[in-house]
DNA sequence: TTTTGTGTGTGACCTGGGTTACAGACGAAG
DNA sequence: CTTCGTCTGTAACCCAGGTCACACACAAAA
């Protein structure tokens, strides 16, 4: 598959408005990276070099326990481009947090000092990197009140919910986006089969109730 | 006590470099803000009017949960700028939480517009921003974290090293910043009293070994 | 002084969810 | 087919922490 600017630019518009001379530097073949699943793209601290732009794959960021637990903090998908970078970029210097391919990606670099300049001349490029930060936080905030107050079925349910089916992931998965265990995972999911919400197979389930795990979600307590 | 322009500043140097226009608006007597405790400075899908200067006060930003429950997420204090403001001036629409002035607050509101117009075009005032919203974000994951993998013991007593004493603060408040219940909090601390970390009185905490309280606060599970 | 309110201590109890330690089940590879 | 690795089921157990229901204790107000 070929990857021209046209990709780069449907996918992030706000880049259109690029002085050609960026456009250039950005659209040069070396700048295109290619990463295989479970590159790690970003350590606790760290430093890195520029702002990624992704064209496709996922990220996933997490914070892990010494006991082996993880924790899903947000995902980065193409068009979104990985907040906590431009964090480093602008002077905050650790990320408490790992950054993993979760696919194979496929992305390219905006160097730190065209990222510099971007914000400061364009106004959609500003717009568009604050809105990113907005947004982040936003969800951090949610999440926060998610671990703290909801119970894991609950969680869970939403989880589910958020997926587009079938769904085909394992417990385990399923218990590290939600920064359980496999077990619980597994012992929840048999509740919600016994109550006819979903189907169980091997690496996959079926949502047979959405309306049920909805009001199963959304229940304030 | 006289709320010149100095004292503007010295807790934000970074607004030395205002166009004159912008800083005579900002230093009108009736910019000054002057808010009780206990008022709500935002609600959760509430909208806003500018970029808030806190020149003293402190504000609570928590979530509560229908039970009762609350959760401090973060506080802003003077020289520190509340970022979901800008989230909300920069396009994102709903909060997601509420701050509330925990002591009485002197602060100076900068117009949208003028918001605006510094972001773009004063760089220092960009980073300024720009490292608001990093470090909330980091300090959003590292809570997150806290609340999905470490004890209460452990968030307990990080919380009370974090404090300068003497601490006076009800247990009832301590459970609020850490999501929890009194009950719990008074269990917990009655525990560090036995141990000898601590020594309790009527709304006051003393700490007697700091040192051990670290060595709790810090275990890695 | 008595009263009243606000903070604290405390025990009994419950429950969500993590831990351990398995056994079976399925699919792929040989 | 057999083997091996990955995924799932599941039972016994434990513990942190939340809930309920109190009883005090202390201070300020009446």
């Amino acid at each position: 598959m070929e990857n021209s600017s046209d990709d780069l630019f449907a996918l992030y518009p706000v880049l259109r408005s690029l002085p050609p001379a960026v456009l250039e530097e950005l659209c040069r073949p070396t700048s295109l990276l290619k990463l295989p699943v479970g590159t790690e793209i970003f350590t606790e601290r760290q430093a890195c070099q520029g702002f990624p732009l992704l064209l496709s794959g996922s990220i996933k960021v997490v914070k892990n326990t010494p006991s082996g637990r993880e924790m899903l903090l947000y995902r980065v998908e193409s068009g979104g481009s990985c907040i906590m970078t431009s964090s480093c970029l602008l002077g905050h210097s650790d990320y408490s947090a790992r950054g993993i391919a979760e696919t194979p990606l496929l992305m390219r670099v905006l160097p730190a000092t065209f990222f510099e300049k971007l914000v400061a001349e364009n106004s959609s490029f500003r717009r568009f990197v604050f809105h990113l930060f907005a947004e982040r936080i936003a969800e951090l905030m949610q999440l926060v009140e998610e671990v703290a107050f909801h119970r894991l079925d609950q969680r869970l349910a939403k989880l589910l919910l958020a997926k587009n089916e079938p769904i085909r992931s394992t417990h385990q998965a399923l218990a590290e986006e939600l920064g359980s265990v496999r077990e619980i995972v597994s012992r929840l999911l048999k509740g919600f089969a016994a109550q006819g919400l979903v189907a169980l197979g091997r690496e996959q389930i079926e949502l047979l109730d959405r309306k049920a795990l909805k009001q199963l979600a959304d229940v304030r307590r």
